[in-house]
DNA sequence: AGTTTAAATAATAATAATTCTTATTAAGAA
DNA sequence: TTCTTAATAAGAATTATTATTATTTAAACT
């Protein structure tokens, strides 16, 4: 991604550094009401706006559950573990998992893959003690 | 999935008969459309109504590209192509990529995984030769 | 068969997430 | 400073989905 002619406007330093603080997957929503406690005139169109510039720059990634789109600031590789219940999303780390994937990658016709990622879908911690 | 006590309703019938003749991964919109061909009078709610219900109990499956649910009639475990420039999908089945993934999955702390998949992000054939 | 009951459907209103439009503001170049 | 362009704010518009309500259908019972 071509990170060279960014400007950093104080709108998208604060998107960045409240993604960076903020420990999961925050919608717009949680963004945009995140944000506002600094910035309080922030438009949430202009949230959505950097959310997804910052992501086609490739400074943040983007992710979407269940219809909703939801934000990282985590760019190594990674995988997700995704709650069929709650909808939390658990970040986790497989080297070998996503070299595995590659290499099976080159087997798909007409097709260049440039990215992969594995999704696991299950029963969180919370909503398992909840049945 | 408790497929035991299934009305087939024409709806649900005719819903069921074309993802089955479908090649590839309709939205909600393309199943009503498709359906009103046979059964004019059909509503749109009857359509999500039915696609949800029958993915709940497991005759059909939804994925979700770029915040739209798609579904499917392909029951077998498999992962999905999906190409960044146009949203296409394609299938994919590796079934020791599958089963190594569920490996790892074990690994997973707090978090019981009951089904996995891998998605592929890249450019479809179609999508590179027009560049 | 006729009546009762519950589930399914059609039509459409309501909601949620996202995109679009337009006027205003900010920032850099001339 | 003035010109030019990009970014922003505000809110309207759009799209996907869900909820509501009246009607229809179908099964269950008498």
């Amino acid at each position: 991604m071509d990170q060279s002619d960014i400007k950093y406007t104080n709108q998208r330093i604060e998107i960045l550094e409240f993604l960076k603080g903020f420990d999961g997957h925050p919608s717009v929503d949680d963004v945009y009401e995140g944000v506002r406690k600094k910035l309080t005139r922030i438009s949430k169109a202009t949230v959505y706006n950097n959310l997804k510039f910052l992501a086609e720059k490739g400074l943040i990634k983007e992710v979407n559950v269940k219809g909703v789109s939801r934000f990282e600031s985590n760019l190594e590789p990674h995988h997700h573990a995704i709650c069929i219940e709650c909808g939390e999303i658990i970040d986790f780390q497989s080297e070998e998992l996503r070299e595995y994937a590659m290499k099976i990658a080159g087997k798909i016709d007409n097709f260049k893959v440039e990215s992969t990622d594995t999704n696991f879908y299950g029963i969180c911690k919370k909503c398992k003690e909840m049945k």
